[in-house]
DNA sequence: CGGTTACGTAACCGTCAAGATACACACGGC
DNA sequence: GCCGTGTGTATCTTGACGGTTACGTAACCG
């Protein structure tokens, strides 16, 4: 469940999850995209299924991925926290009190 | 400019990223709230820079570390792109059209 | 059944990144 | 001009990661 920004911390895995976006594609759908050989794209695979970013259905010896809907929520819900106290921290008043607080721990030091 | 993603891949500097969300902080400031030495946390204030995540002011020595507004809007963007792609992709019409592709990908193999 | 296809895993190697220690440099106080 | 403080950099070591080759396994096809 967790490991979601590790695995998307990889360009190739990056892409991957781009064309999963636009289609389902089996493993060796996905490796014909890439110089990469197959084992390495099925590592890549797996650390995507195992972050739970994506899942694989297994079609007679294919098997088929495709994105788990609602896998980037968690990232996406992180980076709007951020924003927000950080918003909130831009407030001219909150602003002034730092710089209060700074001023402060600067006469203590 | 870019290697948000990488540099957000750290769990040390996500922590790093909330608690500079919440006020400013001198590298010191920073560095007391982790168990890593200073000079590990000072390059992880450095990929971050590098990242164009968090900024630094120089107050006498110390140096002021803020976030970036709008630092995160990439990779929040990435994810809504990855979702919208992915959201027409689950439509019913789009999803049938997909197993027919798929059944006849699979007569042809 | 044998052969092919599709995929994963194991073992190995090169590289990079994260940690600690030691050092160097800038700034303020005396 | 010295000393302490606050940071960043250099260097080394170690552990994780990405890539490849070789192998094992499951499913269709004749």
């Amino acid at each position: 469940m967790s490991g979601t920004f590790e695995a998307l911390s990889d360009p190739t895995r990056r892409a991957i999850v781009e064309h999963l976006a636009r289609e389902e594609l089996t493993a060796g759908d996905v490796a014909a995209l890439f110089d990469t050989a197959r084992p390495g794209i099925s590592r890549h695979l797996r650390v995507l299924r195992d972050a739970g970013v994506v899942e694989a259905e297994a079609v007679a010896q294919r098997r088929v991925y495709r994105l788990v809907p609602g896998a980037l929520d968690e990232v996406e819900q992180w980076c709007r926290e951020v924003r927000s106290f950080w918003g909130r921290r831009l407030d001219a008043l909150d602003t002034e009190i730092a710089r209060g607080a700074r001023a402060r721990r600067q006469d203590e030091g």
